[in-house]
DNA sequence: CAGACATATTAGATAGTGCTAATATGATTG
DNA sequence: CAATCATATTAGCACTATCTAATATGTCTG
C-alpha cells in the first residue's frame, strides 16, 4: 500500500469517527435526505450538519444530489453499508472491552 | 440502538483512526509482535507507541500477552482482521473521491 | 541485589477537530 | 425582481488528540 493510499484510508475512516457523523450516517442508511430532514432528525445545528455533511461527501462516504433548491443525500453504495454494519457485528464481540479508553490515547 | 453503545461504537471506530495506530495494526496483522519489534518496525518513539498500544487495547481491537519482561500484541480476533480488509475493498471503491476533506470538516 | 532491558506513565507543548454565530450563495415563488 | 427558503461557507473560540522528553515500574541476568 501506497503512503497516499494510506492517507486516504485514514481519511476514509476519521469520516466514521464522530458522533454526529454517525447520526447523520444512520439517520440517511435507509433512504435518501435532505439537509433539513436531517438536521430536524437530529435536533442538530444546520451549519454543524452541513459541515459534517460536506467532511462525508470529501471522504467518499455520501454522495449528494441537487434537485432544486434541495440536496438529497445518501450513503455512496452498498459496501458503505455493510462497513457500518461490521461496526456493529465488530462492537458486539469487544462490547465489555471498550469501556475504558476515555480518549484516543489514553 | 442505546447511547451507551452507540459511544463505544466511535471508540471503536476512533481506534482506527490514526496513522500510527493504523500502521501498528497492519504491523501485527499476521502475527504477534513485542513493543519493540513495532517500535523498531516503524521507526517510533518507545512512548508514543506505547500510548497507542493502550488506545488500541482500551477499544478492543488489539490484546496483549505478558510473557516475562516482553509483552506481545495481536488482533484480538479474526473480525478485526476481516474490518481492516474491508477498510481497503471500500477504499478501492471510494479511491479517487476522498481526494478532497483535508480535515474531518473542510 | 545492581545494572540492563522492556514497557508504561506523566507532564507539558503543539496541532488538529468541532462547535456556534454570522454571513454568503443560489434557487424558488409570489 | 424582492422576499423567502435551503444549503454552504467563514471566522473564531473551546476542546481534544498527539507528540516528545523525562521518569517510573517491573523483569531478567550476572
Amino acid at each position: 500500500m501506497t503512503d497516499n493510499s494510506f492517507d486516504l484510508k485514514i481519511k476514509l475512516i476519521h469520516g466514521f469517527s464522530n458522533k454526529v457523523r454517525l447520526q447523520i450516517l444512520e439517520c440517511i442508511k435507509e433512504k435518501e435526505k435532505t439537509v433539513s430532514q436531517i438536521v430536524d432528525e437530529l435536533k442538530g445545528n444546520q451549519s454543524n450538519i452541513s459541515q459534517h455533511l460536506a467532511c462525508l461527501k470529501g471522504c467518499g462516504i455520501i454522495v449528494g444530489r441537487n434537485e432544486g433548491k434541495y440536496c438529497y443525500y445518501s450513503l455512496r453504495n452498498e459496501r458503505i453499508r455493510d462497513l457500518l454494519e461490521m461496526f456493529d457485528t465488530v462492537l458486539e464481540d469487544v462490547h465489555s472491552d471498550v469501556s475504558c479508553c476515555a480518549n484516543h490515547i489514553d
